[in-house]
DNA sequence: TCGTATTAACTGGTATACAGTATGTCAATT
DNA sequence: AATTGACATACTGTATACCAGTTAATACGA
């Protein structure tokens, strides 16, 4: 969200052409993807050396790449050993979600005194890519649509922090959203009648209903996270 | 807060040795302290080459260091052309008012829910430390106080990520703090009594109350450092 | 005099080389 | 057999060299 990538939506609008982003952001965004597409596992060992020769760059962008992704929680760099993609504990996943609740709960009240409108239609839209995604029974496009639907609030706060405050913790909670989706029964038909049900209260103004549904529809999710870790912990 | 620094209180217990930091790590500490010591302009453009010859050391470092303050918000990085200290408009400095009023108003109830006697003998403390560096006339110790009371807020939330949260506005309030505490007039008599009734606030476990306190006390800096920001605008 | 083209100086981006540290293996000693 | 020490290997941290893009000044032309 904060690095998104420059789309060209207005040509000749504010981008002098077609910018080739640095190789540092590149490499960094491949590795993410590598992770969000679960061709790298969590808690496994990075090394600079092997991701230059696999990408064709030098070291010099690929430990640029790092730190970015550092930054972001996606990995930790241990001094002077190297760095690992990060693996939370039962105790780190339940300080994100909570961080997540916590964050979503206000940021959905701001929008919703701030711009009730663009933010009731930018609900609706996500919920008509679900619809789309769920009668294809495409789970990607459908997550993307959940992801979006989220999003609209922090968009619609009037305040461009929050969604950096919101970016500290949705790259870890993508990445452990496909790690653990293996294992988890992903329960779509209630979490679509929810979506739902938050927009009709964005509909109707009701800040107070607003965050109960919220704080269901968030909290319901971690005892699944946390389920699905200590599978896979066990599974090691 | 998040880079605090390891204090060997207990040798042989956890602590390996002392153990250098990096170099990177090393530059980005002395940047920012420039920054924080008006050595360096809002605004002012920065080489990489020069403080590589400035604190002898390759830029190699020094672009890591640069990287590191770009996330913290304090430079801005312009691709190809320079880096150059981050300098707020008054529209990014209101969204930084809003996001530190909210965040705090958010963390400071969680705080009195989940750690209530913990959170107010953390606010006596800094307010003694207030007392003594008002009996010294000592502006910086003040500050630092300052920043002590409204960090034990975030401490006692029972979540790291809201620490990670506030470091995002953190680094650039300080900045500004420093650079327009020369044309504000640093009203100390009201927020000193202002903090004394947020402690009184926490120890009647009144959330509404607090709320209200905090809210007063933050959103009342906003006009002061707008003003000042106009002044040094029209200054240059 | 003004506008445009050209070029030179500067800056950041990348690659590569070297040095220091961690880790794993294996032999020697107890 | 277990432990310790030395050695080999692999990795990160840092320095340096080179290349490409940007800016600004200057010269030239209208």
């Amino acid at each position: 969200m904060a690095l998104k990538a420059n789309k060209n939506v207005n040509p000749m609008k504010k981008s002098p052409i077609n910018r080739p982003q640095s190789l540092a952001a590149t490499v960094a965004e491949r590795l993410k993807e590598a992770i969000l597409r679960r061709e790298i596992a969590l808690g496994e060992p990075l090394s600079e050396e092997k991701i230059a020769v696999a990408m064709d760059v030098s070291r010099t962008p690929v430990r640029e790449a790092l730190t970015i992704l550092q930054m972001q929680g996606l990995i930790n760099i241990l001094p002077r050993r190297g760095s690992i993609v990060f693996k939370p504990d039962a105790e780190e996943l339940r300080a994100l979600v909570d961080y997540r609740l916590h964050l979503e709960r206000l940021v959905s009240r701001l929008a919703l005194e701030r711009a009730p409108e663009a933010t009731l239609q930018g609900l609706r839209e996500a919920i008509s890519m679900m619809d789309t995604a769920r009668a294809a029974d495409d789970s990607l496009a459908y997550a993307e649509a959940d992801t979006t639907f989220h999003n609209t609030f922090f968009e619609n706060a009037g305040n461009p922090f929050f969604c950096e405050a919101f970016d500290i913790a949705s790259g870890r909670l993508a990445a452990l959203r496909v790690h653990l989706s293996a294992q988890l029964s992903l329960h779509r038909h209630t979490t679509y009648s929810e979506h739902l049900m938050i927009a009709d209260a964005v509909e109707a103004r009701d800040a107070d209903a607003l965050q109960d549904l919220l704080t269901r529809h968030i909290a319901a999710m971690e005892p699944n996270y946390s389920g699905a870790l200590q599978l896979l912990d066990d599974g090691v």
